[in-house]
DNA sequence: GTCTATAGACGGATAGAC
DNA sequence: GTCTATCCGTCTATAGAC
């Protein structure tokens, strides 16, 4: 029946609203979400998402923020012996997928920042604040960075997920995560060494 | 000033629109793109679009289809030696994404697979054909297949390319050729090589 | 706090004239 | 082969009644 005016309880409906937004972002991705399927699937008006949201962007912005704590990320990747900074970084990041509270949000966000530009940004700022600083906080506390190995993490873990949970590559959905660790580890740790290729390369 | 009624030479309009279309498949994804913008921007009729094509979906695969030569592929894989596959596959990969007449489809696909079924369907056959394919030629032209193995293959590759070209990480957009060859093609090598971790794996 | 109503724009698709 | 005209759907956003 659809019951008018006030809503009885004195429920969060804008918390709800949020969640709903943020569950139809990541099946749809930002373009082929919109106000109305999340006020539709929400069970609300249309210009009640309008009265608690600025817009799309707004709304979507809301339903993607959760901090992460970069100092936690740091502890849990310095905790590994030297040889397995590349394994933990894996596990790290799988774990983190794995977190029902992140899920949708890192699936959202990867399938939207492909062709939106605010969750583009989104993904280099998470990426930067997950993996491409704890790393660096390890291996260079002094400030020097190895960028490209950097990105080529954030590049491998993203193509990762892409694999696994969006596009479905062959076997990748179906793999464990500890095979996952075992393979990619030492990949990952392959690019967070030292360099020394046929460049000068003593110290630092 | 727009002449009206059929274009002065018999140039191929229908060509150019396919031109026109595939540039907007790249710059903005398949949901941002609109049959009326690729009329607009080739400076036809909307209607004449659909006079070529049955729709949308119609229009993305004309603008995407390039056979690729899964033969050819092969071959430059093969031509490496065993230890050095992991680098030739990233040089034949990265060497596709700067021909010219791959570029724009390659971005468009990847850029669309996030939302759009079609395209992630055609960037599965795509990896498919030009990365696991061949690969497993390589390894295992018997039919034993190292499928995750090929998939982690295929997932770093599109990472990179996301990194690259679409998400921009910080210091690999910039970064040559030569040096992501030199750094990925361990890693890759690592993907492909036999696995023996804590199984019994005695031939194959 | 919630809803009705509507503005204003753009999308894909089609029928048919020239 | 090309364009006019139009249908019908969807979207974001806003103003204002209850």
């Amino acid at each position: 029946m659809t019951p008018r005016g006030r809503r009885p309880g004195g429920e969060d409906t804008r918390a709800h609203i949020v969640e709903v937004a943020r569950t139809e972002f990541a099946a749809h991705g930002y373009d082929r979400t919109s106000l109305r399927g999340v006020a539709r699937a929400a069970g609300v008006d249309p210009a009640l998402v309008h009265h608690y949201f600025d817009g799309k962007t707004d709304l979507f912005t809301a339903a993607m923020t959760l901090p992460i704590r970069p100092a936690e990320i740091v502890a849990r990747v310095t905790a590994a012996e030297p040889g397995q900074v590349g394994a933990s970084v894996v596990r790290t990041f799988l774990t983190m997928w794995d977190e029902p509270s992140r899920h949708e949000r890192m699936l959202a966000v990867v399938r939207s920042a492909m062709s939106d530009e605010p969750a583009a940004r989104m993904l280099r700022e998470f990426l930067d604040q997950a993996v491409a600083g704890p790393i660096a906080e390890f291996y260079a506390p002094e400030g020097e960075r190895n960028a490209v190995g950097a990105s080529l993490t954030a590049a491998t873990l993203t193509g990762i997920a892409i694999g696994r949970y969006l596009v479905r590559f062959e076997g990748l959905p179906d793999a464990s995560v500890e095979e996952l660790i075992e393979r990619v580890g030492p990949a990952i740790q392959g690019y967070l060494g030292p360099r020394r290729p046929h460049a000068e390369a003593d110290q630092g």
